[in-house]
RNA sequence: UCCCCGAUAGCUCAAUCGGCAGAGCGGGUGGCUGUUAACCACUAGGUUGUAGGUUCGAGUCCUACUCGGGGAGCCA
């Protein structure tokens, strides 16, 4: 007999099949007992007669509590009164693990308990889509890198020194020295586009801030590309096309996601290039233009991205930021050198700044300029100016934020529920 | 670090003006041959976050603390 999952049971209609899984709800009504079985690809409803089993299976059937791990023998049937079109009429129920009293009830429940028991809250229907959305997102994202002959590297975790030198980072003890959890792989992946042209580093993120906003998370995923003689106009197009790709590839492949999260597609339809692009300074003009004072320098914040993002139905690049409101990386305009040749992308709907990037500053002496107006330690950064040293290219790139574009992408308030395991400021476990 | 809100049954919450601490879900028992977060009946379940104060009397008012939630700054 064949073990098969709910994501092929269409295939096996009038058969008898084996499947595993858990118990995620069942139902009676006297002499017909209703069993849901949840097996990691989905749920289906299996039907227990008593004149189908042996009176013990039909016992069990009753009393097995929720989430305890069985084995259901059956015919599959298609049947209109089954959620998911499918059931099972079984033959056989088999425990394989009783559990205990499981404490995720059906209903009501409030973020804390639900962020205590992050390990259970994981096989909700809910989370099991944002995860499934979140693993077709990274696939996607890498899928469009690799084929436009660009090559995944890693950058290190632990790092000698700050990449850009202003927030706080983890400090960790590195045998007679300190070390810091990386904020950003991009100083590593500029050295590997000099090695191989276009790469891409996927890893995890650290940031110290103590930040509690539903836009942040201690410990969180970047994807960034990085492009040996690119410059920002074309790094730009490059961002367009990833984003737009990871939302067709979302309507395309995650509609049974996108329906369990109570997704609207329309507004993800909407998002087709060309993305509005928009300057700097043409942000402060905007936000005159909205009522809302802002003085041209100073940093965009939540309330500003706010107001910025409601004013286009689509994600919005803006460029030509205030150099020194940048990091010390970012290349000057050489049209007005007041400003840098930044890009950020803003998501529709109030997720914030779901992409960070631009032009790297590629001549030594800027640089090192750069450097000593930062106030940044020099020694560690040696490195880094070799690049420029030993046939310095112009060169961009940007980061992408994963929950952040996950949680737009899937509509949901709090970057927190975008992955398996968040950390935040007050949340170190599970 | 700052601002706001909260803490009552395993969970989500209610409790009028300061006057007998309750409901739903979950658990247990029983009923029901097509249920869809099934339903119906019965049942068990409490040091009201901690410490102090005001009062004849505090879940309720005051002070401090602890923990949690929301937001700001910073950022992706």
């Amino acid at each position: 007999m064949d073990w098969v999952t709910t994501d092929r049971i269409s295939g096996y209609a009038g058969k008898t099949v084996e499947l595993r899984g858990w118990v995620a709800n069942k139902r009676s009504s006297g002499k017909i007992r209703f069993l849901l079985l949840r097996d990691g690809p989905g749920v289906i409803q299996c039907v227990i007669l008593p004149d189908r089993v042996s009176a013990d299976a039909f016992e069990l059937a009753d009393k097995v509590p929720y989430e305890s791990a069985v084995i259901v023998r059956g015919e599959v049937r298609e049947d209109k009164r089954s959620p998911g079109g499918f059931e099972i009429t079984v033959s056989d129920l088999k425990l394989v693990s009783e559990a205990e009293d499981y404490p995720i009830a059906k209903k009501d429940h409030g973020v804390g308990f639900l962020m205590d028991h992050r390990h259970l809250w994981l096989r909700s229907s809910r989370q099991v889509a944002l995860l499934r959305l979140r693993s077709a997102l990274t696939r996607a994202a890498r899928q469009f890198f690799d084929e436009k002959g660009f090559i995944a590297i890693e950058a290190p975790i632990l790092t000698p020194t700050s990449c850009e030198g202003t927030t706080s980072l983890f400090q960790v003890e590195y045998f007679d020295r300190h070390a810091y959890l990386t904020q950003s792989g991009q100083l590593y992946g500029e050295a590997a586009a000099m090695a191989l042209g276009k790469i891409y580093v996927h890893g995890p993120t650290f940031r110290a801030e103590k930040s509690k906003t539903r836009r942040h998370l201690t410990e969180f995923w970047m994807i960034e590309p990085e492009m040996a003689f690119w410059e920002l106009p074309e790094t730009i197009d490059l961002a367009e096309g990833l984003i737009c790709r990871l939302v067709e590839e979302t309507l395309r492949s995650c509609s049974q996601e996108l329906e369990a999260l109570e997704r609207d597609r329309a507004a993800l339809e909407k998002v087709t290039p060309p993305f509005p692009r928009i300057t700097y300074s043409e942000v402060v003009d905007l936000l005159e233009d909205k009522g809302v004072p802002f003085v041209w320098g100073n940093d965009l914040g939540a309330d500003e991205e706010t107001v910025i993002s409601q004013a286009f139905d689509k994600p919005v690049f803006v460029t030509h930021y205030p150099a020194v409101i940048k990091a010390f990386y970012m290349k000057r305009d050489r049209n007005d050198p007041r400003l840098a040749l930044a890009m950020d992308l803003l998501a529709p709907e109030g997720y914030g700044e779901i992409i960070g990037g631009g032009q790297r500053e590629d001549s030594l002496d800027e640089l090192e300029a750069r450097i000593a107006e930062h106030g940044l330690d020099r020694d560690p950064l040696e490195w880094y100016l070799d690049l420029r040293r030993y046939g310095s290219a112009p060169h961009a790139g940007f980061g992408l934020g994963i929950e952040r574009t996950l949680a737009w992408i899937a509509g949901i308030h709090h970057v927190r529920e975008t992955i398996p395991f968040p950390r935040l400021m007050d949340r170190l476990h599970p």
